[in-house]
DNA sequence: CGAACGTGCAACGTATATGTTGCACATTGA
DNA sequence: TCAATGTGCAACATATACGTTGCACGTTCG
């Protein structure tokens, strides 16, 4: 896949394991790279990539406090990525109300 | 990639490529693969691959007439998405609001 | 019929995403 | 000090996304 930044966000919303581990980053819980790794069917390694992957892309935000790295979720990158959608979907369905009146005026 | 069904919308919309075919099928211009081809940087076969992708995904549908094939977008599935975006974004915010008051309560 | 056009499919090479194992470093606690 | 814990990084193997070239099929038009 060819990566791009201004859809980061999507990216990292592609893989189900990614999506896993923002729902249990978001519900609190197992929020540790090594409770991560304990729960899912991954290595604790794969697990690290994958949070390096929603850090990259601004989903989630780490406190590393000691030994420990604990992660949260961020609303902003999500409330981007419906903004986007909904100017997309916006200008698409002028354009096929566009081309319902073309093929009215046809008739 | 793994990629999985659910997560097909976002699948499609990852590259940008694909982004800008959707974009050009939505002006209503440029809409036949060969088209497409002549004014994307790829080859009229690459062009046919990712519209089978966008097709898959449910982002376009396309009319054959004779020897051209015609495409045009749907909402639909950018909808979904954006609703699952949403209810993602409630959650989260929620969980940040449980984890705000949690911090207040410690104080 | 035969040439030109629009399209799709298969084979191939390359880049990269994903997983693993092994090792190294920092922190905690006996 | 030294073992246990939490983490990250590097090397490696595998799967696959992406693009290309070459070829085949159906359609249009002289």
């Amino acid at each position: 896949m060819r990566r791009d930044a201004s859809l980061a966000t999507f990216w990292a919303l592609c893989d189900p394991v990614r999506v896993e581990i923002l729902d249990r980053v978001a519900a609190g819980s197992e929020v540790t790279v090594s409770q991560l790794g304990a729960v899912l069917p991954i290595t604790r390694q794969a697990v690290t990539r994958h949070v390096k992957t929603l850090e990259a892309a601004g989903l989630i935000c780490g406190d590393r406090q000691g030994r420990e790295h604990r992660y949260r979720v961020a609303v902003t990158p999500l409330e981007e990525a419906r903004r986007w959608l909904g100017h997309r979907a916006a200008i698409w369905d002028a354009a096929l109300h566009r081309l319902a009146d073309y093929l009215e005026e046809q008739t």
